[in-house]
DNA sequence: GTGCTACTTCAAGTCGACTTGAGGTCAAGA
DNA sequence: TCTTGACCTCAAGTCGACTTGAAGTAGCAC
């Protein structure tokens, strides 16, 4: 019992059906072949769409995420490509971490408005003036 | 010159005019009035907007953000929320190092594909693991 | 007053990531 | 054998976040 049923997957995964359909068209998984006309699956495809899953929890398209673990056309601007994200991971991690202590400040804060409270829009324009540039396009997503 | 024309907050917002209009439906800036027909902003719009693009890079949707810095019904709510948003955040950023790590030493790592790589499996299974639930519906979607 | 141009409204279109629906197939249990 | 139910394909629909296009308007320079 090495290969698991579509539904299996779906069930483990914690992902519809129909998703694992949609990510097989895409290039993200692979059926390792079919038993009637039903999928059956690798193991493998769970760490798979762990990643998946992290991936997109991460803001990052199917595209990319398609694109960071491509088949390894030539490893070397692979490998420069993934040091690359990673350093974007960074940087939103950075975003992050002032948008975190903005909220806490303003959990925490007895003005009556947000905007009114000195220390918030300092952190906002700590944030501002920081790389936060044009908005990024389409997103994702996520959604 | 206290207020700002919408080509003037496009322009220094980095974002065109048509997303500014589109918030205001929504409801996420306000103008201050109108010369004619052509919006007039308040320089705090700027602020409001780099939030916005923060919150928007969080990951957020733009419903969540209206409703993070609301007219405030009732602070008590809105302060427990903001406090929820704040460990939402705290989470995510861990998912981002997990995903950082895993990139980093793929990047690095000689295994002639990453799958077959057992440190990067272990990363993996350290992220799935952990909370990293069903994936977040829609999206976001961010992109 | 005439243009120019940057704005205006409103409806419709786009894009990514899926989901839903209609109609069909097939392996396994009663 | 027959039924059931989980799967299949393919096309179309949905949702959020905008963008685009058509048709109109108004402040400013001349």
């Amino acid at each position: 019992m090495t290969v698991l049923d579509i539904g299996e997957v779906a069930r483990r995964a914690g992902v519809p059906a129909s998703t694992l359909r949609y990510y097989e068209e895409k290039g993200l998984i692979t059926s390792s072949g079919r038993r009637g006309l039903r999928r059956q699956y690798d193991p493998g495809v769970l760490e798979r769409l762990a990643l998946i899953a992290l991936g997109r929890t991460a803001g990052f398209s199917l595209d990319e995420i398609a694109r960071m673990f491509a088949p390894d056309g030539r490893p070397d601007i692979d490998r420069r490509m993934l040091a690359a994200k990673a350093e974007e991971l960074e940087a939103r991690m950075r975003e992050l971490a002032v948008l975190r202590d903005s909220l806490r400040h303003a959990a925490a804060c007895p003005a009556p408005s947000h905007m009114e409270c000195a220390t918030f829009r300092g952190l906002l324009r700590a944030a501002a003036t920081g790389v936060v540039p044009a908005p990024p396009k389409r997103t994702p997503g996520p959604r």
